[in-house]
DNA sequence: GGACGGTGAAACTTCAGGTTGCCTC
DNA sequence: GAAGTTTCACCGTCC
C-alpha cells in the first residue's frame, strides 16, 4: 500500500482533536487518540464525551459493567464509566485488567467509538481503528520533556486501516504551530527509525540468562557461554568480543559466590569461578537453589538479596518480608517520594528500622533516594494488609488500580519465590510468616480475617464485616445460626456459607488461587 | 483587633509501559 | 513543556 501525506490546516475554535474526533464518527468510523499521560488520557476522553451526542441502551450496559468491575467503584470506575456511556474510552496502566478487556471487547465491537489512550494501546494488541489521532508527540522522559522515538510513533501509526473493513487507514499528528509542523514532516515523516539496541548488555538480564543457560542444560562450560554469547545480536553489534568475555568471567564468579553454580570436581560450592577460569572446559553445574532461581525467572541478584536478608538475626514480620521483597530491581520503578514527604518517610524510618533485613544507605549515599522509594512502596503495601480504604489508599499514594493490582501481582510472586529460596536455605522459621505474609496482601486484610477468608464468597470486606461483629473464626461460624449470620452478610451468602462450614471442609487451596482484581 | 473566608498569583509537582516469570483443585 | 495542585499574600467582612 501506498503511503499519502496530507497536511490539513485546521481553523476555527474548536481544538483539533475533538473536530478529527466529531468528523471520525460522522464517518461512521472509530478512532485512536494518543496522548502522553493518563491524566490527559482521562481528560481528553472526557472533552470528547461533552462534544459529542451519542448514547444507547447497549452503552448504558457497557458503562454499568466498566462500573462495577470492583467491590466498590473508584473515582476512576466512575469517571469511565462515564464517559462509556457516550460511546468514548480511556485506556492505560492504571486500569484494572478487567476494565481494559471490556474497553478493548466493545472497541472491536464497534459499541466504543473513540479511545483516548497512552501508547499502552500501540503495543501488542491488535485494535486497528479507521482512524489514528496523535495529539502528544513529546513526552516527559528520563532527558526531560522530548520527542517520542520515531519508531514508537510508527507503532501509533500501524494502528490505523482494518484488514477487514477499510481501504485505507489515517493516520493524523496534531501540530500546534508552523514550526512544529515543520519539526513533525523532518523527524516523523521523512525521518529515519532508530537504531534498535540488543537488550542482553543490561546487567540484570545478562545475569539472568547466563544462569538459566546452565540450568537448562544448553551450555556447561566457560567456553560454550563464550561461543553462545559470540552468536548474539548483542556480540555482533558490540564487537569486542574480549569485553564480554571479561563479563562471563565475572558473572559466573559472582554466581558462583552466591552459590548458585559451582564447578565439577570443587568440592566447594563456593569457590571462587575465578580461580577456576583455566579450566575452560570445565562442567559448570547449578545448585539446588540456582535451579530454581533461573525457573523462577528471579535476578540473581535479587534471590542473593532475598537470601541475606533472611540469614538475618532479626525477628521476621509481615513488614520485613514485604520490605525485603519490595526492595529489588522487580519491583521498580518504586514510588517516588517528594520533597514535602520527605520528613514524613523518615520518621517512619525510625519506627520500622529494625524490621528492615538489610543494611540501610546513610542519608548522603547516591542509593539513599531509591531506598526511601521502595521503603514508601512497601509502606503503600503494608497499608493495604491493614484493610485501608482502597479510595483512601489510592489516594494517599497517587496510584491509580491498575497499578496497585499490577505491583501487587508482582510482590506475590516474589514473596512466593521468597518462600521457595527459603525451603531451598533450610530456613525452616520464616516459612509460616513468610506464608501468612503472601495472604494477608493477595485479600488485603490483616492476619485475624485469615481464618475466615478460607469460605468463598467471603473476601475483605465481609470478613472485616464478620469479625467485627464477634464472628472471628470457623468455630463461630459453625455455632452462629443462619438468621443471624443472614443480617451481617445477606441471606443468600449465609447459606451458602453454613453449607461450607457443616459439610464441606474449608480447603487452604483457595487461599493461593488466582484471583484476579479481587 | 482578630478570626475567617475568598481570591488570584506564584511556586511547586508531576508526567508511558513492561515480557513472562511461580504455585494450583 | 504543560497542566494540575499547593501555598501564600492580600483583602474584605464580620464579630
Amino acid at each position: 500500500m501506498k503511503d499519502k501525506i496530507n497536511i490539513i490546516n485546521l481553523d476555527g475554535n474548536e481544538e483539533p482533536f475533538l473536530a478529527l474526533v466529531k468528523d471520525t464518527i460522522k464517518k461512521g468510523k472509530q478512532a485512536l487518540v494518543f496522548v502522553n499521560t493518563k491524566r490527559r488520557a482521562e481528560k481528553t476522553a472526557e472533552t470528547i464525551a461533552k462534544g459529542i451526542k451519542l448514547n444507547n441502551e447497549e452503552l448504558d450496559k457497557i458503562s454499568d459493567k466498566v462500573l462495577n468491575v470492583l467491590t466498590r467503584p473508584t473515582k476512576q470506575c466512575k469517571r469511565l464509566s462515564s464517559v462509556v456511556k457516550k460511546g468514548v474510552a480511556f485506556h492505560h496502566s492504571g486500569l484494572v485488567s478487567k476494565q481494559r478487556e471490556i474497553v478493548e471487547e466493545e472497541f472491536k465491537r464497534g459499541n466504543i467509538k473513540i479511545i483516548c489512550c497512552t501508547p499502552t494501546l500501540a503495543y501488542g494488541l491488535n485494535l486497528p481503528a479507521f482512524r489514528v489521532i496523535i495529539r502528544d508527540l513529546k513526552r516527559y522522559g528520563y532527558r526531560g520533556y522530548a520527542w517520542i522515538p520515531v519508531l514508537e510513533a510508527q507503532q501509533m501509526f500501524g494502528r490505523a486501516g482494518r484488514p477487514k473493513y477499510d481501504k485505507e487507514g489515517e493516520a493524523i499528528c496534531v501540530a500546534s504551530s508552523d514550526n512544529e509542523k515543520e519539526q513533525i514532516l523532518k523527524k516523523y515523516i521523512r525521518g529515519v527509525p532508530e537504531d534498535i539496541y540488543s537488550k542482553l548488555a543490561v546487567e540484570p538480564v545478562f545475569r539472568t540468562y547466563l544462569l538459566s543457560l546452565i540450568s537448562a542444560n544448553i551450555v556447561r562450560t566457560r567456553d560454550g557461554l563464550i561461543n553462545f554469547f559470540s552468536k548474539t545480536f548483542w556480540a555482533y553489534q558490540f564487537k569486542d568480543m574480549s569485553r564480554i568475555k571479561n563479563m562471563i568471567d565475572d558473572m559466573l564468579s559472582k554466581l558462583s559466590r552466591w552459590g548458585f553454580i559451582y564447578y565439577n570436581g570443587e568440592d566447594d560450592f563456593f569457590k571462587s569461578a575465578d580461580i577456576l577460569n583455566d579450566k575452560d572446559n570445565n562442567e559448570i553445574t547449578p545448585t539446588r537453589i540456582g535451579r530454581r532461581i533461573a525457573e523462577l525467572y528471579l535476578d540473581p541478584l535479587t534471590a542473593h538479596n532475598i537470601l541475606e536478608g533472611l540469614k538475618s538475626n532479626s525477628e521476621k514480620t509481615p513488614f520485613s518480608i514485604v520490605n525485603l521483597c519490595t526492595n529489588t530491581l522487580e519491583l521498580r520503578p518504586y514510588l517516588r517520594v517528594s520533597v514535602r514527604e520527605f520528613d514524613e518517610m523518615e520518621d517512619k524510618l525510625v519506627e520500622f528500622e529494625d524490621e528492615i533485613l538489610y543494611k540501610i544507605p546513610k542519608a548522603y549515599d547516591d542509593d539513599y533516594e531509591e531506598f526511601l522509594g521502595s521503603f514508601k512502596t512497601s509502606l503503600m503495601f503494608y497499608d493495604w494488609m491493614n484493610e485501608m480504604d482502597e479510595e483512601a489508599l489510592l489516594e494517599k499514594y497517587n496510584v491509580k488500580p491498575g497499578e496497585l493490582r499490577a505491583k501487587l501481582q508482582i510482590l506475590d510472586w516474589l514473596i512466593y519465590s521468597c518462600h521457595e529460596l527459603a525451603v531451598l536455605s533450610g530456613d525452616k522459621e520464616d516459612l509460616s510468616t513468610i506464608n501468612k505474609t503472601r495472604l494477608m496482601l493477595k485479600y488485603g486484610v490483616k492476619e485475624e480475617l485469615l481464618d475466615l477468608l478460607r469460605l468463598k464468597g467471603i473476601g475483605r470486606v465481609k470478613a472485616r464485616k464478620l469479625f467485627n461483629n464477634k464472628i472471628k473464626t470457623i468455630k463461630d461460624l459453625k455455632k452462629c445460626d443462619e438468621e443471624t449470620l443472614g443480617l451481617i452478610v445477606g441471606k443468600k451468602l449465609a447459606g451458602k456459607i453454613k453449607e461450607q462450614v457443616t459439610f464441606k471442609k474449608p480447603t487452604l487451596q483457595r487461599e493461593l488461587k488466582n484471583e484476579k482484581d479481587e
